[in-house]
DNA sequence: CATTTGAGATACCGAAGGTATTTGGGACTT
DNA sequence: AAGTCCCAAATACCTTCGGTATCTCAAATG
């Protein structure tokens, strides 16, 4: 590797702090993660990581973003591609497996967001922002859905996407503590509402 | 305050350790609430905490069953009363906004669960009982319901309530985050519910 | 009354987030 | 090219907190 300049270095230092600490906030958790730790893997001293990030809390959340900015982005591509109707349930059904399921990353966002809750008024409200972002996909895509299929939905798009928001929040933390519970409740659920709009709106 | 016996003098101890940390908890939650501003605010020092209780988490646990006991008791209680079918509906209401619009309860249960999840195998499968115990309750007022109103649910009770458990786990940790978000969509969903199992059931 | 016992106090340990200080090598000046 | 400056990163250290080891003193026991 030829030398880099002051700027480089510090933008790959950065990096793979970044990634050593994603890793590992996914895999242990916020506070099971220590700074040291993240710092050690990643070949550095907890110097670097104070010099890169104001402190723990900023590095976890800029991991929590750049996850969920994937994770939206994933289910909209997804999605939006050609299919059938079930096709694209399926798909969901898919994701939703894949990232709710995922006790790593549902743990951590929970654990976060209630920990900026009790702490910092500020992050707080960042991370209620992050909340606010998944609604608004969901929202998209249920009124692409319901526009695609040429019915209406039993309740505002809002109003539902918060409620499925809900739904998987609850469904994701409370299957990460209890493995036995049936993975099935989100399609499950969202079969009902499609046939009640099916009922309903048509 | 006559002499007390060696037991009963522990048991005092106890309880008003209890006590407090209940209303420590509470309102700090878990991870800020330190064992020593507990055995200080009931005026003993850490070791009488340690003492009566092996581990902050067995402390935590403690309390946490305490308050789900409380709170399964109360919309029993108030559920199995007498009144019409929407008095019934309205006591579940304002009993579900007053648990789980409580962000000090709604996030320590989160927070305590997480804590579990990540933690100890055997702690999570003591929360995760707990989990039962919700849907437990939840599922015997369902069928209850359904069955005073003389109508089929749309899909079995068990389900039904683990889906309704999920919805208000999600709905009180992201309105402890976001309190813009409104409290109506738990009486929402089951208002759907209801409806569908109206238009389904008969 | 002497002895034992154990609840609760005290002292201490290690881990972890955060801060203050130091250092060493790239970057600018002359 | 040499000297100086600057700042990313390292190191040392602080405080807090869960947990453990030890001590103490009053109730229990004979």
């Amino acid at each position: 590797m030829a030398r880099l300049t002051r700027a480089e270095s510090q933008a790959r230092t950065r990096e793979l702090l970044l990634a050593t600490a994603r890793r590992l906030f996914l895999r242990d958790g916020y506070h099971a993660t220590t700074l040291e730790k993240v710092a050690e893997a990643a070949g550095f001293s907890k110097g670097a990581v104070y010099s890169n990030f104001g402190t723990k809390d900023e590095l976890c959340q800029t991991v929590i973003e750049a996850v969920r900015a994937e994770q939206v982005q994933a289910i909209m591509d997804a999605f939006l591609g050609e299919g059938s109707d079930a096709d694209r349930l399926a798909v969901f059904a898919e994701w939703a497996e894949h990232t709710i399921g995922d006790p790593g990353w549902t743990l951590l966002e929970a654990e976060f967001a209630i920990h900026a809750a009790r702490r910092d008024p500020g992050l707080r409200d960042r991370v209620a922002e992050g909340g606010r972002k998944w609604v608004g996909a969901l929202r998209f895509l249920l009124e692409e859905e319901a526009r695609r299929r040429g019915l209406a939905l039993p309740m505002p798009a809002g109003e539902l996407a918060d409620a499925l928001l809900s739904l998987g929040v609850g469904l994701g933390l409370r299957r990460a503590v209890d493995p036995a519970l049936s993975p099935h409740a989100l399609p499950g659920m969202i079969g009902l509402l499609l046939e009640m709009a099916d009922a309903d709106g048509r």
